[in-house]
DNA sequence: CTTGATCCTGACCAATTGGTCAAGTTAGTC
DNA sequence: GACTAACTTGACCAATTGGTCAGGATCAAG
């Protein structure tokens, strides 16, 4: 919860956050995610949101002067969330296998909080101009650093050329896409909800795909 | 231009439409497609299309009695477009060639049209509220053919062993993501557009990607 | 039990927005 | 040129919405 997303105003240095405070601002947090994955910034509504979290809209207003507030608050968590199995793909280790696991962490995600995705997704999809400056500074330099992992992969044999940035970009979208087009993928599969069950599938599906080919193989 | 979307209420039967309607209402779905795009369905406002438009809102209301009239015509028309590669696949075709070029083919409509893909990339996100049968219906029905010729394909030896649909989703995602989630893309790669160039090079790499896998091959 | 800070609310407001309408203008046809 | 249908608009409205405010309720500490 710090410098992944600068806040145009920088909130109050944080107050010790008594108990009602911490309570309220989750359930705000939460409600907010909820309306904003499902109808967008500009469709959700202040006073849905805080119907959702159960409380009135002043309350609200108490907690988050300003409805983007709320708003940046609820992508920030969700890019603290992201990063760390980004972070995690280890470069001493085997790229199959760490990528396979980054595969399946991002997976996981997309099941477990198909909502955060949502609302990023949104975000990106209007211009992204609350995230800009992110994507342009913490974000890229992150994947930089992956990217040269991959190249390394690639000069030591473990891995065929490919462009890193290309490979990242196809991971995030493949494992993002089950989060954020799930109405499309339950019809199409004329499924009324996506199990775990599925995901292990998908997972299987993904990684296989990706690190074999289409094409059979000899071996 | 026709059941690929069922409104709730069908269009006036095809008013012999004068040029000057034709007109009126082609600047108007380009106008609204521009700022569906990049507001979403509440962001943006029937004014700013009408003054995308060139024209007064009550004339706009003139040819669209509703914003959502507005919008389902715009998503309709992007409906068509995309459909066409789709079905394009051939049976008798080898599959690299098959899915290299429908992968091109995505591509290109990314680069030329990349709102299009937003609107219905936002439409999705939302729950896909006007979508719900057509994806249910139609597009269930193509995609369920699709998957019989891979199958086909996988039968006969000339692909690996995978799930279609999960393929499927998947070079829908990857394709899609360059429109969709370009700001991203852009500010990750530090370049301030994609150029045609750009998209070649994608192309090259995702059917690289898809064909090989990233395990390095012994031929 | 008092006191001050934190928390909470009903009532309200200004701005925005989708949509209407009566009245005017223009285009096409005889 | 006259007439009709198609087209266009300024003015307006009702509803929604983000946000405010003054004052009341509640909590924690002394």
């Amino acid at each position: 919860m710090d410098a992944a997303v600068t806040p145009p105003k920088a909130n109050p240095p944080a107050a010790p956050k008594s108990r009602i405070r911490a309570r309220n601002e989750a359930r705000l947090l939460d409600a907010a995610q909820e309306a904003f994955a499902e109808f967008g910034f500009h469709g959700a509504t202040v006073d849905q949101i805080a119907a959702l979290a159960g409380m009135s809209k002043p309350n609200l207003h108490y907690y988050f002067k300003r409805k983007r507030d709320l708003y940046l608050a609820v992508m920030q968590r969700t890019l603290d969330l992201w990063l760390e199995p980004f972070q995690e793909l280890d470069p001493a280790g085997d790229p199959a296998v760490e990528l396979s696991r980054y595969i399946a962490r991002k997976l996981e995600l997309s099941y477990d909080n198909p909502q955060a995705s949502r609302v990023f997704a949104n975000e990106i999809l209007q211009g992204a101009p609350l995230l800009h400056e992110y994507l342009e500074g913490e974000l890229r330099q992150m994947v930089r650093r992956k990217a040269r992992v991959i190249r390394q992969w690639i000069k030591a044999g473990k891995l065929a050329d490919t462009d890193p940035y290309h490979l990242i970009f196809l991971i995030w979208a493949a494992t993002q896409h089950y989060a954020d087009f799930a109405p499309q993928v339950r019809a199409v599969m004329g499924k009324r909800q996506l199990t775990r069950r599925d995901f292990k599938d998908i997972e299987k599906s993904m990684c296989r795909l990706l690190l074999n080919g289409l094409l059979p193989r000899a071996d």
